[in-house]
DNA sequence: AGCACA
């Protein structure tokens, strides 16, 4: 590991001076390739509902941005990236005389600055900054993948197959750790079979799409109770007609696009502060 | 599948 930073320009002592820097930005590139960020792709597999750590991940990292709500694996990498990036900058740093000493004649090498001295300190400065950026060109390309939303998505989310005697405290439990969780609110009524009883509603409220999105993906099929007979398990979806308290006003993603949402134009000028 | 609050 350690060689890889040090080499970073010059690889084992300059034996290939002209190799032009391979950054580690393709490994990354890999790794976002295979992720596996489709919406509604697979049929609920709970099993990676280790939606616990999806979201932490993601939302955590994000930071501003419910725009990584999908991107769980995207922080990972940023972060990754990061700390590899210093030390090779660093590495540029000491390596910066030896090279200069070993490779007078080979220009290139010394990159825009010119000399060593400039490039160092631009590393220094600005290592970050540049990887970042091609970091988030990346993480662009990728969120135009993430941006599919299904067409009647909204920062509402539906919540079915909660128990009876769910409160609204226990719900909203549920939902807290996620980027963009607004509100809960609990409905009971009566099932279809008059045999049934009372049955459970819960709309949850979000910020926007997306965040309802994300949290629709990590807690579809959820099991409330394990040990109860049929195991409750959550059934998520958009809710019909985005909430009253209206769908954030900050909210540029609310509901499907390319869906004549004439409900959607609802006043959301509710003035909620 | 089952969708309320204003």
């Amino acid at each position: 590991m350690g060689d890889y930073g040090g080499s970073w320009r010059y690889a084992g002592g300059g034996a290939d001076p002209r190799r032009p820097v391979s950054t580690p930005t393709k490994r990354s590139r890999r790794e976002y390739g295979d992720r596996d960020i489709g919406y509604g792709a697979r049929d609920r597999g709970y099993d990676d509902r280790g939606a616990r750590g999806g979201w932490r991940d993601g939302d955590g990292l994000a930071g501003g941005g419910d725009l990584m709500s999908y991107g769980g694996g995207l922080g990972g990498n940023d972060l990754g990236m990061g700390p590899g990036l210093g030390l090779a900058g660093g590495g540029v740093g000491n390596m910066g005389p030896l090279s200069l000493v070993g490779l007078p004649d080979e220009p290139t090498i010394l990159g825009p600055g010119g000399r060593m001295v400039g490039l160092d300190g631009g590393m220094g400065g600005r290592a970050g900054g540049l990887n970042l950026n091609g970091v988030a060109a990346e993480a662009d390309a990728l969120r135009g993948n993430v941006d599919v939303l299904p067409p009647d998505a909204s920062s509402t989310l539906f919540v079915d197959g909660l128990p009876q005697d769910c409160s609204r405290r226990e719900a909203a439990h549920i939902f807290r750790p996620f980027i963009g969780f607004k509100e809960v609110r609990l409905v009971h009524k009566d099932a279809k079979r008059v045999n049934g009883g009372k049955v459970v509603l819960c709309f949850v409220e979000f910020a926007d799409a997306r965040c309802a999105a994300t949290a629709l993906e990590a807690l579809q099929g959820y099991k409330f109770d394990e040990t109860d007979h049929d195991s409750y398990a959550l059934r998520l979806t958009f809710a019909r007609h985005p909430g009253p308290r209206g769908p954030a006003r900050d909210d540029p993603y609310r509901g499907g696009r390319e869906h004549g949402d004439d409900y959607n134009q609802r006043p959301r000028g509710g003035g909620r502060r």
